[in-house]
DNA sequence: GTGTCTGCAAATTGTTTGCATTTTC
DNA sequence: GAAAATGCAAACAATTTGCAGACAC
């Protein structure tokens, strides 16, 4: 995605296009690790050596709010963060705290398929995410 | 479960059944809500009010080395605790904090075959749940 | 120019740690 | 009696808040 095309969708939310908050933005998208918080910091620290942690967090709740970016939750006690770009998946290492996108749209039609002909009683589905736990083999 | 069991399944573990951690296994176990520390806390104090919290977290982590409990990881950044029975999956409402368990092994079968059948390269899986996210009809 | 955003520091929240005392086995 | 668990307080880590000055629109 270029930076032009990043700009207007920051616009398009309403947000102020402040260079922190794009390069924020920037990182969670490109940066496929689904970085903390602190991993954020780091890298916006680069080119603004003066940003302070709060403001990240501030700069992270606009986005979530807008719908820019989603939380990722791992079994650790630290919030990652992902742009959602297209309806995926999460494999989740067992032994590491690292969490890997999935994408497959074979088993996401599945089981849309199985839960439009078998709902859920008086529970209304908006997604399903499957986390799949295990280990890379090397 | 009759009390007589739960201290027979803490006793096996190795661990010290003591009655602060009796009751915390037992409430765990009964609440089905998926109890944070600080409500678990509130339940404990009725009977030890000296309990402090620092304890409660020393309990809940000797239970999840046991794998007696594990633990559930919310939208909000807190941490909820739930005793393992059998696979489960989770429906996350997605205007509150509250995560009900969701058994279905329908499902279980479905996703299991495919991944049987259509392996992920060089991860091997050892468990898949689904979060099912959506809201309650009232 | 107005209202939003940033940077800074202090406050809050959830969790962990260290140690003396008590309890289980 | 030895090892492990509790209670308490202090430490820690992640996140939030309040506010003055700076910046986007």
């Amino acid at each position: 995605m270029k930076k032009r095309e990043l700009i207007n969708k920051l616009a398009e939310t309403g947000l102020r296009v402040t260079p922190q908050r794009l390069l924020v933005y920037e990182i969670i998208l490109k940066h496929n690790n689904h970085p903390t918080a602190e991993e954020i910091m780091a890298y916006v620290k680069k080119k603004f050596p003066n940003i302070a942690i709060g403001t990240i967090y501030k700069i992270i709740d606009s986005l979530i709010e807008k719908k820019l970016i989603t939380r990722v939750k791992t079994d650790k006690d630290i919030m990652r963060y992902e742009a959602v770009l297209s309806h995926h998946h999460h494999l989740y290492c067992s032994k590491s705290d690292i969490v890997i996108d999935y994408f497959n749209q074979d088993i996401d039609k599945i089981v849309t398929d199985y839960f439009n002909k078998n709902k859920i009683p008086d529970f209304e589905i908006e997604d399903i995410k499957l986390q799949i736990i295990g280990c890379f083999k090397k």
